[in-house]
DNA sequence: TCGCTTCCTGACCGTATGGTCAGCTTTGAG
DNA sequence: CTCAAAGCTGACCATACGGTCAGGAAGCGA
């Protein structure tokens, strides 16, 4: 994060099995929540001895407490799109843009945050109530300040995110149904890119940005 | 379901415990998920020993088939405000009053049945297939009868669907992020009404139909 | 009342899981 | 080259969990 980090073989070592590992636990995190979860399988499937999980990350919430806030991170920089935006079209729609991307780029980590919040965020209340709690305070003031200079209809700016993290998220939370629905086989780059342009068309229409 | 079940006290006392016990294993599947609950605490909570449950559902996947069957029928219902609609205003709109009341009124179930198809949808694959299918193949053809009619603009009705499923879905899945937001309170009655008129004028003026 | 069925439950069991640890190997600074 | 630190792991442990079962209590048709 901070230092450059020499790459001596220890440190190269030990940052390539920790991805490993959390690479491995999004995809079990995902697939069998928290509780389904267990640290034989990541281990299983990092390809290394269970015992060495916990040399890298003690206790399996430790691990899991890693993977949440990997994602939460990805989440949260996807805001940067609503920036220096001259209005809802661009701002709103780089958005849009990007968190799409991210249901699809990042499904694992998606459904592990969704589970997260869905059981009660037991291992993230505090980043709720500090950091998400501050960007939509912001996100809701640029918008209301949008609407104020008649750039969009007057919806309330709370619901109008809410909409936009639920449309985007779906994407990756209930992708085996979507894939389901569209004959077992997941979106093709042309679905993908009909969905982003469907959802963005809906929304901007209908805050009266179009 | 077909026999109107002479009341005797047994067939009480057999209804009874069977509503005691899938109400509690609602709440704690959602809380919990499949892998995190026990049948200890789905026990406890219901008030009654752990070998009773067995005794009324064998299997811990037996229990959870029959919470995730319930909600699926409860979703389904909510279908019926789509039909002898005129229109995209009067069926939409209450299909999405009908959703968020169910967010509403039924938290926990949404989030088991998001659970469910999170992870893949182990155990009612074979729901998706047949009678989701057929009722998405259903509204997706009455969709595009109204957009043929001129009702309301040519949008992908598939993707239209998805973004009602996830706008009215989000209310209850990630309630908990919600409330948070809401200054740790729950959405007051107003709110959700608000919440309501958000969601059904975005979308309705998003597909042209206001 | 009889006798069969349903309902109920404490005690028990096998297993899987999260986690520990002693002792090994590898790395790299001095 | 030395040796302390970091990395690694097979074997092990305590616990908690899903599920079983024998045997008792309650309901109820005849």
């Amino acid at each position: 994060m901070s230092e450059p980090e020499r790459l001596s073989k220890r440190n190269a070592i030990r940052l390539e099995n920790e991805q490993r590992i959390l690479s491995a636990a999004e995809k079990v995190f995902a697939e069998a929540g928290f509780g389904g979860a267990t640290m034989q399988l990541i281990a299983d499937m990092a390809g290394l001895p269970k015992a060495n999980l916990h040399y890298y990350f003690p206790t399996k919430e430790d691990l899991y407490r890693e993977v949440v806030r990997k994602i939460f991170n990805i989440w949260l920089h996807a805001a940067d799109s609503f920036d220096n935006a001259p209005g809802p079209v661009e701002g709103i729609g780089a958005y849009i843009d990007a968190k799409m991307e991210i249901s699809r780029r990042h499904a694992d980590g998606s459904k592990v945050w969704a589970s997260e919040v869905m059981h009660g965020a037991p291992v993230i209340q505090d980043y709720l109530e500090t950091t998400l709690r501050d960007w939509t305070a912001g996100r809701a003031a640029l918008i209301q300040r949008w609407i104020d200079e008649g750039k969009m209809a007057p919806v309330d700016p709370r619901h109008l995110l809410y909409m936009l993290w639920a449309t985007t998220q779906h994407y990756a939370d209930f992708g085996h149904q979507i894939e389901t629905l569209n004959g077992g086989k997941p979106l093709s780059d042309k679905q993908w890119k009909a969905a982003k342009e469907s959802v963005k068309s809906i929304i901007l229409r209908g805050i009266g940005a179009l």
